[in-house]
DNA sequence: TGGCTATTTGGCTAAATTGCCAAGTAAATA
DNA sequence: TATTTACTTGGCAATTTAGCCAAATAGCCA
């Protein structure tokens, strides 16, 4: 595999790496429709802030998310607002599966 | 946060986590040209036949490729064709912060 | 049948991830 | 200034992941 290529593939999968995890795709979510402190998204997630905080870092790593200190507070939106439009293909995948599931189920006599 | 929407974010997480490494995304982008059997997956990436053979079933149990046996050998193909214009986002991500870093080093004077 | 070739699975170790608590920093307010 | 609120960071234990080798399985062919 050529080296080129490889670091594409590599820089491609920390951002999915980076979205691949309930919590942290439940932040792109809330985000896509308001920016949010991290107070707020605690109290919705019902995790400890400081695990929240971490989710927010590896966002930010990823370069998903940006913040803005604020007071004592800060506010995260995302960066890149295409992010959900994205989930339509993962969307047809889980589709996909449910629909053969079922087909299963139904082959199956269940 | 409601038990549905938990579900539906651990869904999208692990198809998203089966998708989050490189050679996992190599194999993904070769089988959207055309199917391809272990062997020559295996050739292509470079690593162990048993690696690449794991790398295909997470890619399979995520819902992600069909199998197919003739013969000795097994043939891989993608199970949904959308994957790839699925990366337009991944791809603006990783565009977006090239820009930001290179008005950075800018600024910076380098 | 015996020996190939292709693939999967088990087992192991090293490394990464997750989540909590505790401690530290920074801004607002009494 | 002392306290409270908001957030981040360090540290730890439990879990998961990645990759290799070795062994097992399955189909082909001499």
């Amino acid at each position: 595999m050529l080296e080129q290529r490889k670091d594409h593939l590599e820089a491609r999968a920390r951002v999915l790496k980076a979205m691949a995890h309930p919590s942290r795709l439940f932040i792109i979510e809330e985000l896509d429709k308001e920016e949010r402190c991290v107070c707020d998204l605690t109290a919705m997630i019902g995790a400890d802030v400081s695990t929240v905080s971490k989710h927010l870092s590896v966002l930010k790593q990823a370069g998903l998310v940006l913040d803005d200190k604020r007071g004592n507070q800060v506010f995260y939106r995302l960066r890149v607002p295409c992010i959900l439009n994205f989930f339509g293909c993962v969307e047809s995948v889980l589709e996909s599966r449910a629909r053969e599931h079922s087909a299963y189920l139904k082959a199956v006599g269940k």
